[in-house]
RNA sequence: GGGCCUGUGGCUUAGCCUGGACAUAGCGCCGGGCUUCUAACCCGGAUGCCGGGGGUUCAAAUCCCCCCAGGCCCGCCA
């Protein structure tokens, strides 16, 4: 719709004006769309501006493409206002189920998040990750995508070694109540303070290291054992933050399908190959200093080598690539990049996000720094739980705590998403387990008091015909949703949604505090109910999207 | 030392790619609003050399250069 409105008024700009650019951008509180097209023209007709906006906007009002749309010269800008057959239009398509998806594409796309290593449970860094992660695929998925997500499980590395080392020489008995993942991250921080202490268990760790490339088979089923463990920790963890993944991936596999060797006897054939005692790419003339390892001078493969296997087995079954990486894998992402180019793979897009550090510094699992997301999640959860307790009394005990675990998860959820990847922040519990201000819960709250409105008001038959600023106000901004789940896609940026939605309910809760909706009668209760069914609607389907639960009371 | 990212009122933050109309919102502070559709709410007020300095432009938070501060990275680790 409002898609619709800008190519329409942008046509209309250009064919009037001849200039390939119609400056068209956001109207503000001015207009629903604006152009600064008079200020370009000013040189080439030797006019000035204000002039040039004047009478242009007088032109395009007399289009008959632009019917409907009041289109006015404010000093040198041009603005454009849509009628009210543009407003009812939106309303229409909003009060339907499902409002917002976008038409179906043929482009296949495959998702990868969170992929920790299987050291230790999430924490409040990973599930950045996993929250931008699966944001990002619900957004995708209503934006037409056909879309699998995937867990890159790196099951051979070196700190999988030393968990397993932990439980053949630690006391590695798993205490009572105690969580896979947390049981694992124990005998991990155990193990590397023996190693501290004693050198020569790092020649057992190696050790180990060799027999799982080698495929022994007592290795590989003691490392299986433990990686499969934590990763059901993990998936625990993942429910309880509405977090889904379609398919585990499993990095040994790519060794022993022989994808990392077809893969290495590929890339030795390139120009850029140095095959000398390691086999390592020179990206030098791609502007990367150090040389990309892909063996080891003992014939075993590097991290990196897997990694190229699992993206050309991705590109070679999905269309589109999408990584969610962290910054700390911002170099080793471009080279994987650059060398995919070069193979004359499929690219991956990756999509990067800062660090989450604690107070007191970056967080560790080997030294057992961390905040974990199950703490997070039992944390907010309890807090919900008193919050609920006190506003609303007279429920049971089970409705309470099945909203507090909503508010819990919309807590979290936003207070992750809603910032830009690109900013690293601090986690700080007092702002985690807040849920006024910018938060899920307050979402929720405006979708809460939508759906108490609408069970009050009983049938009523619905009317498209708005009148009053804040009717026509909250209408726009309903009809943006569809807009901002396609810029969601095409930029890889869940926080605009994020954003959209905390908007939408700004806009929701100043209407309904401004205009009575169950008081008002005939037509204007009408109207207004149809207006609180459409942004019920739409707050219901951005909270989904953002994977919070949109529930009806709380 | 080199590369990438960030720096917006006391605190958190949008806008920056695609330059334009008084810089977005929240918290906190000050002052209002619950016999009226759930106050997890709403309304009003104070608070900004948009890190600093140059430049480009009719116009810079936005583009370019330099500097400062913070984060991340520069392994035959993953």
């Amino acid at each position: 719709m409002l898609h619709d409105m800008y190519k329409t008024i942008e046509t209309a700009i250009k064919e009037t004006t001849g200039v390939p650019d119609a400056l068209l951008t956001d109207g503000g509180e001015h207009a629903d769309l604006a152009t600064t097209i008079a200020f370009a023209l000013a040189k080439q007709k030797k006019q000035a501006p204000v002039m040039i906006a004047q009478d242009l906007a007088v032109e395009l009002s007399r289009l008959p493409a632009l019917t409907g749309i009041t289109v006015e010269a404010k000093g040198p800008y041009i603005n454009f206002i849509f009628g009210n057959a543009y407003v009812s239009e939106a309303i229409k398509e909003a009060v339907k189920p499902g409002y917002g998806n976008l038409p179906g594409k043929p482009t296949r796309v495959v998702l990868e998040h969170t992929s920790a290593n299987p050291n230790g449970p999430l924490h409040v860094g990973h599930i950045r990750n996993s929250i931008i992660g699966d944001t990002l695929a619900r957004a995708f998925r209503k934006a037409g995508y056909p879309l699998e997500v995937q867990y890159y499980v790196n099951d051979m590395g070196r700190q999988i070694a030393i968990v397993a080392w932990g439980f053949d020489n630690l006391d590695s008995k798993q205490l009572e109540n105690e969580k896979e993942d947390a049981h694992i991250a124990r005998i991990y921080i155990a193990a590397n303070q023996e190693i501290q202490k004693d050198e020569s268990i790092t020649q057992q760790v190696n050790t180990l290291m060799q027999l799982i490339e080698n495929g022994d088979p007592a290795t590989v089923k003691k490392f299986r054992r433990e990686v499969s463990r934590c990763l059901d920790g993990f998936k625990v963890t993942m429910k309880n933050l509405n977090v889904a993944h379609d398919r585990f991936v499993w990095e040994s596999d790519f060794i022993r399908n022989g994808n990392t060797e077809r893969i290495i006897n590929k890339l030795k054939r390139l120009p850029q190959a140095r095959d000398e005692e390691t086999l390592a790419l020179d990206l030098s003339e791609s502007g990367f200093e150090n040389k990309y390892v892909l063996r080891r001078s003992d014939g075993t493969s590097v991290y990196a080598a897997r990694d190229l296997a699992f993206h050309a087995w991705k590109g070679a079954n999905f269309d589109r690539v999408i990584d969610v990486l962290g910054a700390d894998h911002k170099l080793i992402g471009a080279q994987l990049q650059c060398t995919m180019k070069l193979m004359g793979e499929k690219v991956p897009e990756i999509v990067h996000f800062e660090f989450v550090s604690l107070p007191e510094g970056s967080m560790s699992t080997r030294a057992g720094k961390f905040v974990s997301a199950d703490d997070l999640i039992t944390e907010i959860r309890k807090r919900a739980f008193d919050e609920v307790t006190a506003r609303r009394p007279e429920l049971d005990e089970e409705t309470r705590r099945s909203i507090a675990q909503s508010v819990g998860l919309a807590a979290i959820r936003y207070d992750i998403v809603k910032v830009s990847p690109e900013k690293s922040t601090v986690f700080d519990w007092k702002e985690a387990l807040d849920f006024e201000r910018q938060s899920g819960p307050y979402i929720q709250y405006s979708h809460a008091r939508a759906c108490s409105i609408l069970g009050k008001a009983g049938t009523f038959s619905e009317c498209f015909d708005l009148e009053t600023k804040q009717e026509i106000a909250l209408a726009k901004k309903i009809a943006q949703f569809p807009m901002a789940i396609d810029n969601v896609v095409s930029e890889l940026r869940p926080h605009i949604l994020a954003i959209y939605a905390r908007e939408l309910a700004d806009t929701f809760n100043c209407f309904y505090h401004d205009e009575p909706v169950l008081k008002s009668e005939g037509k204007v209760r009408d109207r207004r109910l149809t207006l609180v069914k459409a942004a019920q609607n739409t707050l219901k389907e951005s909270l989904e999207t953002l994977g919070i639960d949109a529930i009806r009371t709380m």
